[in-house]
DNA sequence: TGGTGACGGGG
DNA sequence: GTGTACGTCACCA
């Protein structure tokens, strides 16, 4: 059996964890002699007295009586340093913040913002994912944990299931009154989808009415009973509309009790006990680099497949229609959501059982924890196992210090800007993995005089110590290594697969060490350590670049541990040469990559640029404005410069786009869907300090008798005229209805030219080249 | 110029 | 759950 998640639960006061295990099925059980303690640390003469103030702490919460459980004194490491320390264990997890100033008012405590599942699978060194024998004892009804032993059996048999709903409605979905009309399906064993309208296809099943469809679709759930469900942007759409939809059609049915919709703060989570939820949306974000993250974006980009478009408007009439073919455009797209859903899943789900079986934490926690808050979980284990206390996170007012502090990062070269053809892509592997190690860089091993070892920026870094986090970076590093080669030697496809995710799982949190060191919220924070680490690859970068002038090469930009040079044709053999001599001159720990050919590209300024290849896949950075409160004209029209522009029409063919563009605003020929504008109301408009253009519309809108309200889309367009933009703004019906103009100007200024002159600015353009002034005849004249 | 507010995905 | 994003950009005050 494998773990497949856990958390806890209270009993008679008593908190068992709760183990979700999976062999042929699953098996709730629980384990009884876990209990939840703190560390303290004193000076070792204190510890006697010490330890009996910490036994008489009581408090009343609540109308309860806390108090300690026992207090055990015990040796311990704290920053590399022995210590005496003293476990304070509690009678449950909730007492722990409860009683926690209590005893800091006597001495320091550490551990004590670890959540009870979590720390028990530190302690019991349990990893999820991972078959161990369990032997398990029935009592009652309930089912206990006596003793388990790791296996090493990492072929996991996993049944997944996805799923995707689709809503019919007008403006934002809200599930008070607007009804889920079908519910997707995807599984390894069946695709399915419900709907109540008559509709016919083999994988279409009909029931009555919404209400059924809902209830078919948990029994379905139940009954199936996956592992794991994937969905794409369930943890903010799907499971909370279901459940809301599920309240307001007062369903009844077990599984809701099931159902946690965590919305508080910004992220928001949807649990459902018994399975692993994984959001591929957010999972996406982090692990992939595009410019769009709709599903479509990454099924197409990331897996190369593409599914049946159906947009939004025309989804709402065809299910008014009704009709047999209308009705089927809706079903599929709905299974494909479904199916591509199952399909990220299955490329990227594996890489979540890897990074928590190494960092040792559920599956669920992994698919939303952030990389760094990995790091933190995977030293935490490291530390218990030797005997270290963990350090603790910043308060308020050390992490605002923390911020502040700010240090210098990598380097980036200035680019030559404009375009540029032949482009050689290089950066050094594992850049700051390989320095850390290197160079030991580790809180605990600053300053010696044993070692020379200083970093450019004039710390020095013990070699003789033990460095806690070089030490297990390391690891990771050389386990990268044996994958890799396992990889090379296999051509198995479910081997592959789990190399595949292994070796990438390892590469990911080895590049999250440097970043975790400077986090201003890490327990192992040092700024110090972050600083040096930057500085020493600096220097490495500089070196780089310096031979690439010394061979007469162009380096055309660079960006911390990349390097972009201009070859002046297809040169490979130059390119192989300017590797391998950074290679040989600089420390053997370090190795530049070729890490492709680019056949044009173009650099407006630092961090902005795009580049393409020879299958004419674009790359761009910091380019490219892809979000709804900018409207379609720019949006559209900064695409077609950048596609000339690198399809190497010419940067004045692309100003030519623009100035078309801009004249065609100026006539007035624009059509307005191109001129909307979306902005969300995310509050309610009394709690507005700062009145935007969609508040004013909002405020009008409301007037006019609609239902505005937090969360209300407010689409909007600008009328031409003189004052605030925001009194000029009216919501797209009453702009129609009065046949208003829209302001050109507003459109060219604000929107239009804001968007290209990301692009051609790199080009020496300015806007007042590209913008059509009243006189427009004159100034057209000027550019022929 | 500083502060406030919105973006992302889903329908 | 022994807890609380993120970096970036536009525009109002
Ligand atoms: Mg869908």
């Amino acid at each position: 059996m494998f773990l497949l998640d856990s958390d806890y639960k209270t009993f008679n006061e008593k908190a068992y964890v709760r183990l979700i295990l999976k062999n042929d099925s699953k098996v709730e059980t629980f384990y009884k002699d876990f209990d939840p303690y703190i560390w303290a640390v004193c000076d070792e003469n204190e510890v006697e007295s010490i330890k009996k103030k910490i036994e008489g702490i009581t408090k009343e919460v609540n109308g309860k009586s806390l108090f300690i459980k026992k207090c055990m004194p015990e040796e311990r490491y704290l920053f590399g340093k022995k210590v005496s320390a003293i476990k304070i264990i509690f009678n449950h997890p909730s007492d722990v913040p409860n009683l926690r100033k209590e005893i800091e008012d006597i001495t320091e405590i550490y551990e004590y913002d670890i959540p009870f599942a979590r720390r028990f699978l530190i302690d019991k060194n349990l990893t999820p994912a991972i078959y161990y024998d369990f032997e398990l004892e029935k009592e009652g009804n309930m089912s206990f944990v006596k003793n388990f032993q790791i296996t090493n059996n990492l072929n996991l048999s996993i049944k997944v299931l996805a799923f995707d709903i689709e809503v019919y409605c007008k403006a934002k979905p809200d599930p008070k009154y607007d009804p889920i009309i079908m519910m997707g399906i995807s599984t390894n064993d069946f695709d399915k989808v419900i709907t109540y309208k008559k509709v016919t296809a083999d994988y279409i099943e009909i029931v009555d009415n919404e209400l059924l469809m809902m209830k078919r679709f948990f029994d379905i759930l139940l009954e199936y009973n996956p592992d794991i469900i994937y969905t794409y942007n369930g943890d903010s759409f799907d499971f909370p509309y279901i459940y809301e939809r599920a309240k307001k059609l007062k369903i009844n049915h077990p599984i809701l009790n099931e159902i946690k919709i965590d919305k508080r703060g910004i992220n928001d989570s949807s649990k459902i006990s018994g399975m692993v939820h994984i959001d591929l949306y957010p999972l996406s974000r982090k692990l992939l680099s595009l410019n769009k993250y709709t599903l479509e974006n990454v099924y197409l980009n990331f897996l190369g497949k593409e599914k049946t478009k159906l947009q939004l408007a025309e989804m709402d009439r065809l299910w008014e229609e009704g009709t047999q073919d209308g009705l089927l455009k809706i079903a599929l797209y709905n299974k494909e959501d479904a199916v591509a859903a199952k399909d990220i899943g299955a490329a990227i789900g594996p890489l979540e059982i890897e990074l928590s079986r190494i960092v040792g934490q559920n599956i669920f926690d992994i698919s939303k924890m952030a990389s760094s808050n990995m790091v933190e979980y995977l030293l935490m284990k490291r530390a218990f196992q030797e005997k270290t206390i963990v350090p603790n996170k910043p308060k308020g007012s050390e992490y605002l210090e923390r911020s502040s502090d700010t240090y210098e990062g990598g380097f980036v070269l200035d680019p030559q800007k404009g375009l540029h053809e032949h482009i050689a892509v290089f950066d050094f592997r594992s850049l700051y993995p390989s320095i850390i190690i290197a160079h030991n860089i580790d809180p605990n091993t600053i300053g010696c005089d044993c070692c020379n070892n200083t970093s450019p920026d004039g710390v020095n870094f013990c070699l003789n110590k033990k460095g806690f986090i070089p030490e297990i970076l390391k690891e990771l590093i050389e386990r990268r290594v044996q994958i890799k080669k396992k990889l090379k030697e296999t051509s198995d496809k479910n081997e592959r697969t789990i190399y595949q995710s292994q070796q990438w799982a390892l590469k990911i949190l080895a590049n999250s060490f440097y970043g975790y060191m400077g986090y201003p919220r890490s327990r192992w924070y040092s700024k110090e350590a972050a600083s040096s680490i930057a500085s020493w690859g600096r220097k490495y970068i500089h070196k780089a670049i310096k031979i690439a002038e010394d061979m007469g090469l162009n380096v055309l930009y660079g960006d911390t541990d990349s390097l972009f040079v201009g070859l002046g044709s297809e040169d490979m053999k130059k390119s192989k040469e300017f590797r391998d001599k950074v290679n040989s001159t600089l420390p053997d720990f370090m190795e530049l990559e070729f890490q492709g050919y680019y056949r044009r590209g173009f650099f407006v300024s630092k961090k902005r640029y795009a580049i393409i290849d020879k299958e004419n896949n674009i790359t761009t950075k910091g380019l490219e404005v892809v979000r709804r409160d900018w409207a379609d004209i720019a949006k559209k029209t900064q695409e077609e410069v950048l596609k000339a522009i690198l399809e190497g029409k010419g940067p004045e063919y692309a100003a030519e786009i623009v100035r078309k563009t801009t004249q065609e605003l100026i006539e007035g020929k624009t059509p307005l869907d191109s001129l909307i504008i979306y902005t969300q109301l995310t509050m309610p408009l009394s709690s507005y300090k700062q009145i935007g253009p969609h508040v004013v519309v909002a405020r009008h809108m409301k007037e006019k008798g609609e239902d505005i309200k937090a969360g209300s889309m407010i689409s909007f367009i600008v009328k031409n005229g003189d004052g605030m933009i925001r009194d000029r703004s009216y919501d797209v019906e009453t702009f129609k209805n009065e046949g208003y103009k829209y302001d050109a100007e507003y459109y060219i200024d604000n929107q239009v030219l804001p968007a290209i002159m990301r692009i051609l600015k790199g080009f020496g353009y300015t806007e007042e080249n590209l913008r059509f002034s009243k006189n427009i005849q004159k100034t057209l004249g000027d550019y022929f």
